[in-house]
DNA sequence: GTCTATAACGGGATAGAC
DNA sequence: GTCTATCCCGTTATAGAC
């Protein structure tokens, strides 16, 4: 059972995603929690607390890079978990949106926010350790440093599509189609070398 | 001699870098461009418009900062020419990071504020045009479709890996070496068809 | 710990003089 | 075109009851 605090996180996740960090106003986190706008100041001190603590949240929470799976499925082949996995965090559902839009926002923030800046850092090196690992699978013959520069690449273009999805420029479809050439281009790589 | 709107243009892209679209305040930037805030509001109309305006002297701008090039120099082939255009926002350059900023956070903003999507659609479309039209100089010979989505990508990345360097993911220098490869990777993918 | 009621403030926007 | 002064609203934040 969530405790207090986390319900309210949870909320602010969600009003953050619908309005962004500017938008947030400590009314709305309040009705979208279930609790009244006291309590928030209560357990976060102040409207700031409750973005960073929010921040803080939703990379730890990082829910982004696991991939959870039926374990009587057959089994991928390491280039269709590479594929699955970066596709992830370009689906049209509440859920992904929600956690994509807040992501692009604490990433956005850390430009301003030297705090948030080392969060940040590791959850995004954890992603990118994990891609690596994967592309590594694919190809393990590759030299060492290839799959890691081609999992940063990867990563980023995940962010930066993301982003032109989300502020209408392309739709979800093409980011998805742009990423798995992206892919395929990077392993074409590999392969060369 | 600049007039008073690129003035105020001027000022408020330094504030965006500095403290973001959500830290814009007009009397700040009344400050910045030495005027008074009724002023901003002669020329501007309102808060948003001030957003608007200053979007697209971003997206004209970057543009502009074209390279001082050695005139004896070699030519510039087709490939280095698209090497260099790409590189440009990747550059730890007070202007460079300034715009790059103030794009990244335009962006960023975008995603909740449908008044600014139209506007950097057409922007963003214009780049990746320009893009696609130096893939094709460099490979004449590839199928249509294909520089255009090579484009896309190279400009999401673009604004991917900008983003990680401004939060302070990686230098300047990673990014810049990441773009390339990725440069290397999508014309050896327009070869190959 | 949680709520309701309200005080205090920030900042966007306008009016009117020059 | 430009400035000064000010209004006004939405929001943050606090006080005090339960």
């Amino acid at each position: 059972m969530a405790s207090r605090t986390t319900q309210i996180l949870e909320a602010a996740v969600r009003v953050i995603a619908r309005h962004g960090v500017r938008g947030l106003r400590v009314e709305e986190l309040a009705a979208e929690a279930g609790v009244s706008t006291g309590l928030i100041y209560y357990h976060f001190k102040d409207r700031a607390g409750v973005l960073r603590r929010t921040l803080q949240f939703i990379s730890d929470r990082a829910g982004h890079y696991t991939t959870v799976r039926d374990p009587d499925a057959a089994p991928l082949t390491p280039r269709e978990e590479l594929e699955q996995s970066l596709l992830l965090e370009l689906q049209d559902t509440g859920e992904v949106r929600e956690n994509s839009s807040a992501w692009g926002e604490l990433r956005a923030s850390a430009v301003f926010d030297p705090l948030l800046r080392e969060e940040l850092a590791s959850a995004t090196s954890l992603w990118v350790r994990e891609v690596t690992a994967m592309l590594t699978r694919v190809n393990p013959a590759a030299p060492a440093s290839a799959p890691a520069a081609a999992a940063e690449r990867l990563t980023a273009l995940v962010e930066g599509l993301s982003m032109r999805w989300l502020s209408g420029g392309i739709p979800v479809d093409r980011a998805r189609t742009l990423m798995l050439e992206a892919v395929e281009a990077e392993i074409a790589m590999l392969q060369r070398r």
